[in-house]
DNA sequence: CGCATTTTTTCATATAGTGCAATGATTGAG
DNA sequence: CTCAATCATTGCACTATATGAAAAAATGCG
């Protein structure tokens, strides 16, 4: 990875930063971009060279989707061949690669801009807009697998029953335990799987799996 | 009604319809505010007392949701006590009430915009938000008849069912036969209806009431 | 009609976001 | 090392969105 690549991702991760902590801190509506650029050291036109908008500095980039090898597993009936326990697969494998100190990190991120979101809806559409898409997503992702169409009403059934798992999940994380630090990352990691292991058995009690 | 109201409404609409007509025409990105106000007949200033922004007038207020009184009822566990067919008369109530004209008004309405959102993009967020604005509020509906908190799982679970049914609904409509035209009008909703009906009885298939 | 209220308009202003050309740093080839 | 190509950054100009405040116009009522 070369010096440009480098400054490159700090820059971005500067940016990113900055934005967030001004948007708590004063409340996303009173942080103006040349602000963001300004705690960030760079220009506003840089600013825009990295992001297409505030919000999007502010807010990121959703969840995480899976990658293309997890997708094709998915679609081939992988890995045990039922529909649920694979969907459950396919949607945390992002979180599977890779290592806990960043996994960590994001999920911290993750908390942050969940408080963030809470005190100022009108974020919040943004947030749901990232949900939907990942949803319409996995809905094409199990047409394909079943062999139908993705306007067809089953595989949007399905694929709504495990963003709802996921929401689920990433809304109840932190609820309880105040763990905070870099200590609870492993912590994080394992309740977010804990509740979605839950959230999953729930589907199952209600799902009926044939026609 | 007063005559005030009468021109407000009056006012409201014709900024609306310049709206869309505009956006239709020309793609929503080179429609300028000024443009629609000037459409309308208003002042720039006038048309920001109707609407927050741009995109609000263009895409609209999303699907139309129950009334107090339809969600009473479904609260109290009516009227037929079963979840799903009192879900599916609760979603589907604003369309009881009112007369086949305005009706069949909004339904082009619908459709319009529907286009317009295919052709373009990057308004489907705002789209998107809205139904998970309506999922948010089944969601605490049904966990208000259930006796469960709205951040269980099973409420989610049961919204999300229905706002799929609901989506795929609109989703669905006007996608085959390309009926215009105010004869249409009661065509359009009893075709909406079968869509419903049938989202509903594939998630009758697929779900299993109690635990 | 004449007065009170509400709506519309005009004007000023702040901020978001984009295109373009110039500048300066990073890189790789010779 | 040196030079040339490449790429990020920047400043500047400009358009558009959105809001606030006060003047001006329209409306409702006695």
């Amino acid at each position: 990875m070369g010096l440009r690549e480098r400054k490159k991702a700090t820059t971005r991760r500067a940016l990113q930063r900055a934005a967030v902590r001004l948007a708590v801190e004063h409340g996303s509506e009173h942080v103006t971009v040349d602000d963001i650029a300004a705690a960030a050291d760079v220009s506003k036109r840089t600013f825009f060279n990295y992001f297409s908008s505030k919000e999007e500095a502010i807010v990121g980039d959703g969840p995480p989707r899976p990658d293309d090898e997890a997708r094709a597993i998915f679609v081939a009936r992988g890995p045990t061949g039922d529909l649920l326990d694979d969907l459950k697969i396919f949607l945390i494998s992002p979180l599977a690669g890779s290592d806990a100190e960043d996994l960590g990190q994001r999920l911290a991120d993750v908390h942050e801009r969940k408080r963030l979101v809470q005190h100022e809806p009108h974020l919040a559409p943004r947030v749901m807009a990232a949900f939907a898409d990942m949803e319409r997503y996995v809905g094409e992702s199990v047409a394909e697998r079943l062999g139908e169409d993705s306007d067809d009403i089953r595989p949007q059934i399905v694929a709504s029953l495990g963003i709802t798992a996921m929401r689920f999940s990433m809304r109840r994380l932190h609820t309880h335990a105040a763990s905070e630090g870099s200590a609870g990352a492993r912590d994080d990691v394992s309740e977010l799987r804990g509740l979605f292991d839950q959230a999953f058995d729930a589907l199952r009690r209600t799902f009926r799996p044939a026609a």
